[in-house]
Formats: structure tokens, sequence, C-alpha cells
RNA sequence: UGCGGGGUAGCUCAACGGGGAGAGCGGGCGGCUGUUAACCGUCUGGUUGUGGGUUCGAGUCCCACCCCCGCAGCCA
């Protein structure tokens, strides 16, 4: 009996009968010999039927089906240098095959699509193998976000999806109705998470977030999933150190279990070898500098555009992060620095190679008086915040946090020109389908 | 939302100053025992985004609308 192989494994099963089953993601008819690419979800292996080694009716199927048939096939798995696939050097040598169904007319051709074509698609477009690599590489930044926290004494307590009232602001939510009263699809798990660290000290919540903004361009999605660690305890310093040490993790973890993958994707690799601790830090005020230097200058107290947030990651191998931003340029629970007001303990982390901001975060206030005199002055309804207010009331400390998103850090990470790529179903501006 | 580019065969695109709508790929059939987005022969392909207008004649010019892409703002 043969036994049943996932095409990862392959290598372990050389010389051995196997039964793949998959799909067929392209063919090479040489009359009596047939190559067919077969792909199972792990990989791609190449499977040889020639006519004289299977049934005739094995022989027929395999000459008419057509790409991303369903089929079962088994045989000899051989080790070939000459065979392509993924991670290729396998093959198989086909003693019988059958066709679950024979398809035709796959929408989706070896040869160039265009975008508008593949997002109307992209339920197909996904098993196309630029794709799958994403993908892998995607679950396995999640599973290094969730594993380093988790063994970094942070525990994982998530945040409602469904909110009374914006963290920043209601012009960027989705609204929704909740029994007759507003809803609004979470923007950010922040404020609860500092509820939750005054019941556990050290949290992160990991799920969807919701931004109605009307932002079209390669680095925003209207759905996209957001890790927010959030510590008790904690300053500006601790905030970075952190983040600099879970963003080594998720690069080098990448690096060691990605590397077919990556290499689908034709990443460049050694920009990604220089990532460890520590990240350079620079102050907004040094950022001004750089930006007035590259002849891009800013008014101080204005916030980065993506021209500029290019210009300043450009200039370093590795992350970068830029903290004590303008106080008026950032939310409202930032905590001032005590000497100097006008800035707060903010710090951004840019990717390298212009990617940009990945990570925003900082220490927020601990003061309930600052608190509610902040809320007053960004015309917040107090009421809504009683209970963020109360947490300054009962055992208040000095706590920080940030939010890392997902697919800024895949898009990242695979070198990839959008980030529409990064998530199975993207939403963006305009676009809800499939 | 602003600026710019675009919508022609299943896909990617071409069609000069307004005059017979084309190619490659895909798909079908035939050939080939080592292909890597194979190759060779042959067949198959159209409401030119929608509506209106100018004209003897519109893919092409004019008006309106729809959709897509890029950049900017905003942000992770």
């Amino acid at each position: 009996m043969p036994r049943d192989v996932r095409i990862e494994e392959a290598p372990k099963f050389v010389g051995e009968e196997v039964r793949i089953k998959g799909w067929l993601y392209g063919k090479v008819d040489k009359g009596k010999l047939q190559f067919l690419q077969v792909r199972d979800g792990t990989g791609i292996i190449q499977a040889v039927v020639f006519q004289n080694n299977v049934p005739p009716e094995a022989f027929e199927a395999a000459r008419q089906v057509g790409q991303e048939s369903s089929l079962i096939l088994e045989g000899t798995l051989k080790a070939e240098p000459r065979a392509p696939g993924i991670p290729g050097g396998y093959e198989v040598e086909v003693k019988d095959l059958k066709v679950l169904q024979f398809v035709q007319d796959y929408p989706i051709t070896p040869k160039e699509h265009g975008i508008e074509f593949l997002m109307d698609h992209r339920h197909l477009w996904l098993r196309s193998t630029r794709q799958w690599a994403i993908m892998r590489v995607r679950a396995t930044v999640i599973k290094a976000i969730r594993d380093w926290l988790d063994s970094h004494g942070f525990l994982n307590i998530d945040s409602p999806i469904l909110t009374p009232a914006a963290c920043e602001g209601t012009t960027t939510l989705f609204a929704t109705d909740y029994f007759g009263q507003p809803a609004y699809l979470s923007q950010s798990g922040q404020l609860y998470n500092e509820a939750t660290i005054m019941a556990f000290g050290k949290v992160y919540c990991f799920g969807p977030t919701f931004r109605a903004e009307k932002s079209r361009t390669r680095r925003h999605l209207m759905e996209f999933w957001m890790v927010e660690p959030e510590m008790a305890f904690a300053d500006l310093e601790d905030c970075m150190r952190v983040e600099e040490e879970l963003v080594t993790y998720v690069v080098q973890t990448v690096l060691r279990e990605r590397a077919n993958e990556l290499k689908v994707l034709e990443r460049d690799t050694s920009p990604l070898e220089k990532v460890e601790p520590p990240f350079p830090r620079i102050s907004y005020d040094e950022a001004l500098e750089i930006l007035k230097e590259a002849g891009e200058p800013l008014e101080w107290g204005e916030d980065f555009g993506a021209p500029h947030e290019t210009i300043i990651s450009l200039r370093f191998e590795k992350p970068v992060f830029v903290h004590h931003y303008p106080t008026k340029a950032k939310a409202f629970y930032m905590e001032p620095e005590p000497d100097r007001p006008e800035v707060c303990r903010s710090v951004d982390l840019l990717a390298p190679e212009g990617y940009g901001e990945i990570i925003g975060g900082g220490q927020r206030i601990s003061d309930p008086n600052l608190l509610e005199q902040r809320i007053k002055e960004h015309n917040l309804p107090r009421e809504a915040y009683q209970w963020y207010i109360d947490l300054r009331k009962f055992g208040t400390v000095p706590h920080s946090g940030f939010g890392l998103g997902v697919e800024r850090t895949v898009a990242w990470i695979c070198g990839l020109q959008h980030i529409r790529e990064t998530i199975p179903f993207p939403r963006t501006l305009g676009r809800i389908y499939p």
C-alpha cells in the first residue's frame, strides 16, 4: 500500500511508494511523456507519467487533465535534480492516477494578469505560488508574535470588536446598529488593554481592526490585523526594548522557517539578516534635521508623511525608532515629557528599505487630572471615557504599549510592493468582493 | 476627497490626423521520452465600460455617468 505523503515531507520518503492528493498546477505534454506539476497546499512536486508505466485510462487522464483539476496519484518517490517544484528536486514516477474532476478554462493562467482581474479572482489567486508563499509567511509571522509574547510574560486578553465610542475620533469608524444604539467596529484595543494590564500586568490583544479612512495607498487596508501589547510599570525605554526584541524574533523565525517561501518571492534576505537589537533611536528633532539635509524640510510640529518616513528609513539598515513627537501631533493619551511638555513619550518604528511605519506606540498618561484635561482639550465626551479615567484613580502606574500592524510587517519581510497581497481577502477602498 | 493614468477577444495589449478590429497568450485538435511560463502545425475567438451627441462614417472627437490603477492626505 502506498503511503499518503504531503509534498513538504517528500525528502523523507525517497524510494518509497507514495500517494499524493492535490491539484494540477501546470503541465508539459511531451507525447508519451507527461510532466504534471502537482500542488497539495504544502508544496509543488513533479509527477512523471510515462505511457508504458501506467494503465491506458490513467495515461489518457494525464493527457487530458487541465490546470487545477483535482487528482490523486500513486507512484515511486525519487530524488531528481532536474525536477522543478517547491522545494524542487523530487519527483513521483507515477504508476496510477485518478482524476476527481477534470477542469477546463481555469481563469488564472501562468501568464501575466492585471491587478483588477486578480483581485476579482482572489478566491482562486490564493492558489498561485506567490500568494501561497505570502500566506505561509503571514502565518509564521503571527505565530512568532504570539510565541514571543506568550514566553515573555504577556497574557493574551482580547479586546472587543464592537465598541461604544471612538478611541481617537469617529469619522474613521465603521458604524453599525447595536439594538438601537450606535456602535463602531474597533480601530484599536489599546484603551481596553490599559484596563486589563491593571488586572494582569502585561497583556496583548490580537485581532482585526477597522478604519473607515478613505485611504487608497500601498500601505492601507480598511480591515487589518494588529497585535497590541501593553505593560504596567513600563516607560518609553521599556517599550522600545520590547519592540526591538519582538521584531527581531519575528524576522529571524521567518528567515529560519520560511526560506523556501522567501525564495519563491525572490526576496533578498540580506537586509533581513541585519535585523537585531539594538535598533537605532532618533528623536523627532533629529529626524527633522535628516529631512532638512535631504531637501524635504518639515515645519516643527508637523507629522511625517509617507515620503518623509521613506527618507528616514532609507538612512538606516535596521528598523529605526523615532521618538518624542510633538504632543499636539499625537493622540490625547500620550504622556508628555515632564521637562518639555511640547513633546511626548511616543515612538514609531519605521521598517527599512523604505517600508515605513510598522509600529506606533508610547507611554500613556498616568495622572488622572492631566488625562481629564486632555479629554476636555480634544472635545471628547467625558461620560464615554469615565471608565478610562477610573483606571488612573484606582492604582495608577506608569504604563506603555504599542500596536504592530501585521500586514505591513508581512509586506516588509516579503518585500512586497502592496499590502493587499498580505491578507487572504483584502478589504481595500471600494472593494468588498470576494 | 484632490491630482494624474486607464477601461478594446477568457487574459496581457496594439490599432498614426475619424474610413476594412489585430497580435501574443489561453482553449480545442494533431506531433514529440526530460519538460521547467517547452516547442512545431492547425482551429477557435469581439455589444471597443454605460448613456447621449457631432459626422456620410466614431474604439478614435464632444458631454455626462460608472469602474479600475498610481500618488497625496490620514494611519498600523
